[in-house]
DNA sequence: CAAGATTTGATTGACGTAACTCAAATATAC
DNA sequence: GTATATTTGAGTTACGTCAATCAAATCTTG
């Protein structure tokens, strides 16, 4: 016996296949009793909807969309390289995937690109921006008018958004501070914290877990209070210089931000020494570089390739109206020395077919 | 302008829908001539064919099989696990996948079970076994009889499998030796290395990464001869009992098989101190519990989620003759310490749909 | 150049679901 | 009880591809 379809349903409910349609798609117009007769017999006989004659019939697009900063940072290339190449595999499943840039400077751009969106714009929409009260708002207008919204990279606690693709920072920093830990054994001394700013939630976050696991776990290092870059090149050279001088006792450098080319290139001219741990996030091609030349000794990271495709399942799902599968979409914290560093990965694959 | 059909194929080619199907579909009775054409105005008006129409008209179904020892073993549980959810999820995907427990004893038991296999039983094996002559000549066969085969977990390099679903064991190996290495800064010492059997080649591969990786960076340590359990526990007690009664220099342990319980019950009966360093693989039950105790101080893993549902996507790209997507298939190599372990993931999600 | 073989065209009915219409049946209100 | 609103049935067309048939056109070969 083959699988059964809404036509088996529908005798087995003893219904019409129209109002199977009705149930299965939620239309309006069926008693409740009848939809849970129909819901019965779904489960009685096993039923599972096909998705991909479902999508045929309903010749439905997939439009989603990435919004943005246009940071000029390897580790947003990286998200766009990541989201590309996912819309090229994409195509094949009737799904489009488009990036909304948005200055990453001016805080109202991002609102009037969202208030640009609607339904017959988008069906989803991935948001990486800082949290703040306006784009809550603009968050939540999308969601009123049936647009589902993930939470991209940094979490939006405040927005009902369907769902956050990212990784818990509170660990991340609380990791940073066990590699610091762990690294430096018995030594006494102060670890300098860099960050591009603390004005976001995700610097907050990783400051609160690495100084309660810094303090917990080694109460012989100090953590110095946050020093700002603000994306300044000089601004950071001079503190970093001042700070390593000064203060002799830095024994750990965490980097909090992703991809602080500056502040590495700053340790470098300071005159780091090798003995001392740094500590930076995301795996980039600048990351990468420092961790081969032994001045960085460990990155905290997560995989770009699966943040974007965690994003776009979800959202397909939530348009679906299907449940996410967790685990799947669990970001990992991932842990990156020079000796586990993977190879620089080929770029996507061209997609002529390869029947023979 | 909607996305191209067939139809639009034929008109780009000038031919007909019959022949553009012939070409797709690469069936016989079509000159060499008229295949470029037909090529040709694909490229062209960028033509990508929908395989969820295709599947529907074919009506064919995706059979997927796992071969895994019956290994009484968390780590072979939670892939267990793993398969059962992804066949649950892809049920709606028109895809069936099956596990074939093969007892892990008995080396002739692998080689009947995929003999009886064959294109009316299935469509495409991914196979996690010892790397044998037998095994490879099976893998062989299948492979001729035009089903792609996966080497699941481990590798089967002379196997000419379609790919290789898992990490590399070798910079495991190197991952391992380093968390040491670093974790112990420069005390002197012994490594105490224990593995299930070495005559794995995954066993092989970590143990040459490991030694590498310790004598390149931390020549003060060094590494004790693979000391071997073969699964039997009072041997295990015994043999790591008097390795750490003997040799009071043993400063960290490596545990390189997955989910040896077993070992870690015989550590703490020898009664281990806390400084001394213990590392191990998979992260399971028995392993996070051991991190909690703080008796493990890192555990090095790969997701199983994600290797079942890597080996089911490569399969399925390979029945479709389509390529895979190398950086999404790239198995990671994890770390997980006390303060980075993920909580425990709830179980699969039912599949009722949410329609509201 | 005819006979046969090969290649191509035109057409049709699936596949399982969606979306729509119109009519018929049933429920609810007054 | 009738009038009205709500719920259900029955039927149709479409989605993009596959698979098959049969006829027509084009090539080979001697």
């Amino acid at each position: 016996m083959s699988k059964p379809t809404t036509r088996d349903v529908a005798r087995a409910a003893g219904v019409s296949l129209a109002t199977v349609d009705r149930v299965l798609n939620a239309r309006p117009g069926v008693r409740q009793k009848t939809i849970d007769k129909v819901n019965k017999a779904i489960k009685d006989i096993d039923f599972v909807r096909d998705m991909s004659a479902a999508n045929l019939a309903r010749r439905k697009e997939y439009r989603l969309a990435f919004i943005l900063p246009d940071r000029d940072d390897q580790f947003i290339y990286m998200i766009r390289d990541a989201i590309e190449e996912a819309d090229k595999t994409l195509l094949r499943e009737r799904t489009r995937v488009s990036i909304l840039s948005v200055p990453a400077n001016d805080p109202y751009a991002i609102i009037h690109a969202m208030e640009n969106l609607s339904q017959d714009n988008v069906d989803g929409v991935a948001i990486m921006a800082p949290e703040t009260p306006q784009v809550r708002d603009a968050i939540m207008r999308l969601k009123s008018i049936g647009i589902p919204v993930v939470a991209f990279i940094s979490n939006q606690p405040n927005a009902d958004c369907d769902h956050f693709v990212g990784i818990n920072n509170i660990a991340a920093g609380r990791t940073a501070a066990t590699l610091i830990g762990r690294f430096l054994g018995t030594r006494k001394g102060t670890v300098l914290v860099v960050s591009e700013t603390m004005q976001s939630r995700d610097s907050l976050e990783r400051r609160l877990g690495f100084d309660s696991a810094l303090s917990a776990g080694w109460p012989s290092l100090l953590a110095s209070p946050s020093l700002e870059t603000h994306n300044d090149i000089s601004r950071t050279q001079n503190a970093i210089a001042s700070a390593m001088t000064e203060n002799k006792q830095i024994l750990a450098v965490y980097l909090m931000s992703s991809d602080m080319q500056e502040a590495i290139d700053a340790l470098k001219n300071a005159g780091i020494t090798d003995d001392i741990i740094v500590i930076a996030h995301e795996l980039t091609a600048h990351t990468r570089e420092s961790l081969k030349d032994g001045l960085l000794d460990a990155v905290i990271t997560q995989d770009v390739g699966h943040l974007v495709r965690s994003a776009l399942r979800v959202l397909k799902a939530r348009v679906d109206g299907l449940p996410v599968v967790a685990s799947q979409e669990r970001i990992r914290i991932e842990i990156i020395m020079r000796e586990n560093m993977p190879e620089s990965i080929p770029k996507a694959p061209d997609f002529t077919e390869t029947d023979s």
